[in-house]
Formats: C-alpha cells, sequence, structure tokens
DNA sequence: TCCATTCATCGACTTTATTCGATGGGAAGG
DNA sequence: CCTTCCCATCGAATAAAGTCGATGAATGGA
C-alpha cells in the first residue's frame, strides 16, 4: 500500500453512492452482491451506478466475477485493512500511544 | 461519526496535497506544525494549500489554533480512529472474523 | 506609529467528476 | 436462430474541485 493505492480508495470512498455500496458490500461478505442489485439499492441510472462501480474495481476495494449473465461484487476486506495498517504506520511511527485506544476498540468491537 | 462525517474525511484524504499534508502532521503530533511550514512542503501557492487546510479543518481531521501571529495546526487522531471504527463496524456486523488480520497487524505495528 | 509577517478570503479561470440516454457485446432460454 | 436480460462503454451535458494572484485583516517588532 503506497500514496497512490491509499488515494485511490479514499477517492473512491469519497462519494455517497459509492461508500454507500461499499459498506452494502461489506454487510454481504462473504456471498457478494449482483450489479443489478447494487444499482437498485443506489436509485441511480444503470450507467451512471457502472462507473462508480468502475471507479471501486479500480482502486481495490471491490472486485467483480461473472457468474452466468451477471455479475458478482465482492468487497475487498483486505484493501480496507491496508488502508488502515497505512494510516496507523503513520501515526505509530512516532507515538505509539495515539494508536492505543483504537486498538481498545477495535478489540471491543469484534 | 456517521455517514457525512466519514465522507467528508474521506474527501478530504482524496487530494495528494491533503494526505501528505496530514501524514505529515501526524509524524509531528503531539506538537503540530505552523502553516506556513506545511505550505512549504506543499510547493503550492499559499493561498491554494489555504483552501487545501480549510477543507481538513472542517472534516475535522485538523485541529488549528492561533499563536501569535502564526497558526498552529495539529492531526486529529481521534478523527481517524472513529473513521477506522466506522468502516470496521459494518465489516464485524456480519463476520467477526474478518477484522481479526487487522487486529493482529495493529497489535504488532503499535 | 509604521512596516513586515502570517494567513484567510475573493474573483476568475481551468480541470476533473458526475450524470444520463443510447448503443453494443455476451450469455441464457425458447 | 431470435429474444431477453445484464451490464460496460461512449458521447454530451452539467456540476464541482482545484489553482492562482491580488487584497485585506490581524499580529508582533522596530
Amino acid at each position: 500500500m503506497d500514496s497512490d493505492d491509499a488515494l485511490a480508495i479514499f477517492s473512491a470512498l469519497s462519494h455517497p453512492t459509492r461508500l454507500e455500496a461499499f459498506r452494502l458490500l461489506l454487510r454481504h461478505e462473504p456471498e457478494g452482491l449482483a450489479t443489478g442489485a447494487l444499482v437498485d439499492a443506489s436509485g441511480l441510472s444503470q450507467s451512471t451506478f457502472s462507473s462508480h462501480l468502475a471507479v471501486m474495481v479500480k482502486a481495490g476495494l471491490v472486485r467483480s466475477a461473472k457468474q452466468g449473465r451477471q455479475n458478482i461484487q465482492r468487497a475487498d476486506v483486505r484493501a480496507l485493512t491496508d488502508l488502515m495498517l497505512y494510516l496507523a504506520n503513520d501515526c505509530c511511527q512516532g507515538h505509539p500511544e495515539l494508536c492505543q485506544p483504537l486498538l481498545a476498540e477495535l478489540a471491543s468491537c469484534c
């Protein structure tokens, strides 16, 4: 994970439609959702949502797999993990104690 | 932390100048950096960087404090923590096991 | 008081993102 | 083979972001 990777992920998640779609996919791990279901959930036109989906796939946040005549989309949890580690690294480099609250809350969350 | 808060943070971090500035501030916690030092590091004009800084402050990622005639900027680590928890919550809701790798790596990082 | 420093805001311009309808490719079913 | 369904891509229009120089407010020092 370098700056460009992180930047692509931040950009991908900086739009309401894409953030909601990604969260929806997270909640549907690991089976995923068909593109059509995501389009319906977004309320946008098929072509508009398709371009949003392309942004997320390009950023590595979502993985697409053909299944018959529909495409199944899955959230890439690993990309999310890497993003958090990328930021945590800068944070912990100088002041490890700053990450303790995060660690504690994540432990109780998961 | 709701969707709008998260969206503002993702947008703030989706620009190279802002991402680098925020990482620089993280590495300078807790003393912070003057706006001028951030401008110099960015290589952009003072007015352009000022607008980038305003985006980060508005998103709650950076806190500004006057000190004499310069403004000291500090990264808000809490905002970052909240952002990660916001995403982890969707992830863990259905499948707690997906967060285990993150937790493990964070523990060894910090 | 007068000047230099620091930085936010304004106005104008350029670049990029978002959105949609229309078109077309590929797969399943009749 | 023909039709239907699913979805990516294209082209054009509108909206939003990014960039800069210029201006001005506020502060501290001469």
